[in-house]
DNA sequence: ATTTCAATCTAACATGGGTTTCGTTCGAAA
DNA sequence: TTTCGAACGAAACCCATGTTAGATTGAAAT
């Protein structure tokens, strides 16, 4: 997986300009961010909780996610991190990590001295502006989370987070081309979903029964979009896609 | 509930100071906000989800809270809004608000008109900080209350609850005075629990049965500390108490 | 080809928490 | 002081999801 260091700057300039409008000058200032490329392979640990961190990374490529443990080790996911987001912007602020984060995937990311980030935040509005977006983005997705894990049944909780990837993995909004690999083990979407992984297995099962979906190996593709959004109640405001700051 | 312009200024700069270091002229700055005061009664809404709010409320005195429904109108609360924290700061930088924001107790609260906050936000790095913590920690807390819904039982459930509020609402930390009023009703702590009333009244009854709380008509006190912290595998890490940036 | 190990699938059974129903308490209003 | 409605309490029953156990698949390693 090797990344040109130009194109590492080109996907960070665009992450900012999505969300606001980027001078010249604020382009010239990410771009002149430094950072390191790191590679890691799936399953390896980014961050553990209560580690305090001196980096803030970027992921160029991969899926990581953020997990919390009971005492007697049970899991619970409760973020997904995909391409062009800041896994950590917590710790530019906060000393202590909260909670651990791990790659999904084989994940690339740039890793950004904390020192220059605060430095690109007070000197640039605009990205300050973008950073605070995706943070509060994020809230929000955990609150969408809240309200499916407390009150929906599995079946709506499961629809509703193969909705949530469809959109966020998606390139092209739905309904377009809406298959994709689905880079999760069950026991990894039961942790996700507050479920057991047999269960996962049932409801899976029942919405391709139902041809909501449908599964070839480990590669599920959504078949009725429509249906799928409706068992899921699904309505994409929480993520605020079009979230533009004037 | 009759509270001196004077008085809420003294807060809001409390407030800061208690995340950063705050030189006379931020303390100038915060002071010169303006704002207007207004009491609102027990369950009148602040905000409504897709409304696009031109104020952020800071809370004076009571308790709010953020809820999410699902379409046949089950209620998760997601977030409890206690005195000295901001009601809306995604209001700032987020067009559509993505859940509702609802008075639990009679409110009063300084609403400051959005551009007044964004100016002291890039004027004063100092505020600013102070707001991005507030920020993050609410995240952290809602990943807590992720690990606590996907997780564990009723009982560990309604314990984590219970040692979360103990926490937040005293002056003193515990063990000191530990018996507040709780000034929710149980089908509001089932609805912030993913759990039905029936079986929160169940629950309740259990921790009382075990001396780990006590109740009188409807006040809550902590018999048991250490013990209902153990019950909740309660560690406040999450809340980033002593978070202040240097 | 064979082995191996994780992931998936399935079935049988168990249970925590939901549902329904109704009686009781208590504070506010008349 | 009586009335009224919301909140609480509690019993009986039910079911969605958990638990346990094992068989099957499939990709990677030898």
């Amino acid at each position: 997986m090797h990344v040109e260091t130009s194109t590492v700057t080109e996907q960070l300039i665009r992450k900012f300009a999505s969300r606001v409008a980027m001078s010249a000058a604020d382009r010239a200032l990410v771009a002149a961010l430094p950072f390191k490329l790191r590679t890691i392979d799936a399953s390896t640990y980014v961050l553990r909780e209560g580690q305090r961190p001196t980096r803030c990374a970027f992921i160029v490529a991969g899926l990581a996610y953020r997990q919390k443990l009971t005492r007697n080790g049970e899991r619970e996911i409760v973020s997904i991190l995909t391409p062009g987001e800041f896994i950590d912007l917590q710790n530019l602020f906060l000393d202590e990590s909260d909670h651990d984060i791990q790659a999904l995937t084989r994940v690339t990311m740039a890793e950004i001295p904390i020192p220059a980030m605060r430095t690109l935040l007070a000197a640039c509005p605009a990205a300050s502006h973008a950073l605070w977006i995706d943070a509060l983005v994020e809230s929000s997705i955990h609150r969408e989370w809240l309200l499916n894990i407390g009150r929906r049944n599995a079946r709506s909780r499961l629809a509703h987070l193969l909705c949530e990837f469809t959109v966020r993995f998606q390139k092209a909004p739905p309904p377009g081309d809406i298959a994709y690999e689905l880079p999760m083990t069950q026991e990894q979407l039961g942790d996700a979903l507050g479920l057991t992984p047999v269960h996962v297995n049932r409801v899976l099962k029942s919405l391709e029964v139902d041809k909501l979906i449908a599964r070839k190996k480990r590669q599920v593709s959504v078949v009725d979009w429509a249906g799928l959004r409706d068992v899921a109640e699904f309505n994409e405001r929480y993520l605020h896609l079009g979230q533009i700051l004037v």
